[in-house]
DNA sequence: TACGAGTCTATACCGAGTATACTTTGATAT
DNA sequence: ATATCAAAGTATACTCGGTATAGACTCGTA
């Protein structure tokens, strides 16, 4: 499903993945240490020891340097609907997905430990949180795509992109509200336990927007 | 509720409000005419006939200029929701005020007739485009603390949330889909009927997200 | 009429992002 | 081994949104 055949490409490959590693590991650390909107492209690629073309090169936005795991996001999910068990319908894979995330800290949903500063970092962004949010929306669509797909419902469905937009809605609302607990109180079992029952509550309501449709009507026994 | 009381104030009151409205008139005609991404901050300066610092001075962004009815848009939900009837829940009063959006063709809800342009204009520009997914996320966060508040409850209530991001969600694909129908046939009847359907469909899976709150349950009769 | 605040303006600056043309370097074919 | 081509890196110059600052003008008021 994925090409990681790659353990030594090549040289030109190599050097240029070592290049954009030490560019984005430069950046990740100056984020880090100053803030998003403090550090400059140039200091960039100074810290990295590159021209200041070079950056752009690889990082179209600066926004790309922090947010680099968009993809990883997508295949958890398309795995998981994709990959689901018959008789499981395609909203209680995404719900058996968050429970699973919770009960491994998949970094993917970064409520645990480090990636709390992770957070905070982008949360003092204005750039960043439109970066955000607009992954959400792009991720949204693909989501609206990937619903409709998995059922062989044609990717415009109205009713595919409502519950898309329903069930991103509460990943957001579930995932800030976990966030706002542990980052308070530091008590990142309670932070998992909110999420997740924001989680159940807005998966609930989804598969009620859906009702009637295949997307929560799975095989003999109806898990939404 | 609004202090409109205001013919004419002071004439140096006169002369800003002047000077501002030639600014916004330059700037949503060339907008219009030339796509938001074409139009330079200096070119605006110029058809207006002020300088540069002058535009600054009176729409900090760039995008100011383009969305300026933001107060309007929380004003009509506040009124929807503080003037409800008794025995109306906040949820129900949110669906009238769709249906009235709807009924008197409201500009707010730029479904109709010149307004595709203005939306056009706005899908045309990714800036636009997360200017107003702000927009979204901070009214989410002011459509939630007005919940709350409407019910006694705290503004960081998690379940007023959950309802605020479900509720604009459903508002959000509803009227996407709706611009699309209106965008590709010219229906508007046909836009206004899928928008409708899809806010009931949402609101009803909002309603369930929040059952047991007092979001959905007002005074004997229950109306979600 | 004098003063002070609010408005407008010019100038200089910063930083993200683009365009372009040039150099270097690695892969490949002869 | 060497010529060759393309990919990667680089320097330079530019555009544009946005900020800082200080000065000019104008209106309301003491």
């Amino acid at each position: 499903m994925q090409d990681q055949a790659s353990p030594t490409p090549d040289r030109r490959t190599r050097k240029r993945l070592a290049t954009r590693q030490a560019i984005s590991d430069s950046a990740t650390r100056l984020f880090m240490e100053h803030g998003f909107d403090q550090v400059t492209v140039d200091q960039i690629a100074e810290a990295a020891d590159v021209g200041r073309m070079t950056v752009f090169n690889h990082f179209p936005r600066k926004e790309d340097m922090f947010f680099d795991r968009e993809d990883e996001v997508r295949g958890l999910v398309s795995a998981a609907i994709h990959g689901r068990d018959d008789g499981t319908s395609p909203v209680a894979a995404l719900r058996l997905l968050a429970d699973r995330c919770i009960e491994d800290r998949n970094p993917l949903l970064p409520l645990f430990g480090p990636s709390l500063r992770f957070v905070a970092t982008a949360l003092a962004s204005e750039a960043l949180k439109a970066r955000a949010r607009q992954m959400c929306s792009a991720f949204t669509r693909v989501l609206a795509t990937m619903l409709a797909e998995s059922v062989d419902r044609p990717a415009e469905d109205p009713d595919a992109h409502l519950l898309a937009g329903l069930l991103v809605a509460t990943w957001s609302v579930a995932f800030f509200e976990g966030y706002n607990v542990a980052d308070r109180h530091g008590d990142t079992a309670a932070a998992g336990r909110i999420f997740l029952r924001l989680i159940d509550r807005g998966f609930q309501a989804a598969a009620v927007a859906a009702a009637g449709t295949p997307y929560v009507e799975a095989g003999p026994q109806r898990g939404f």
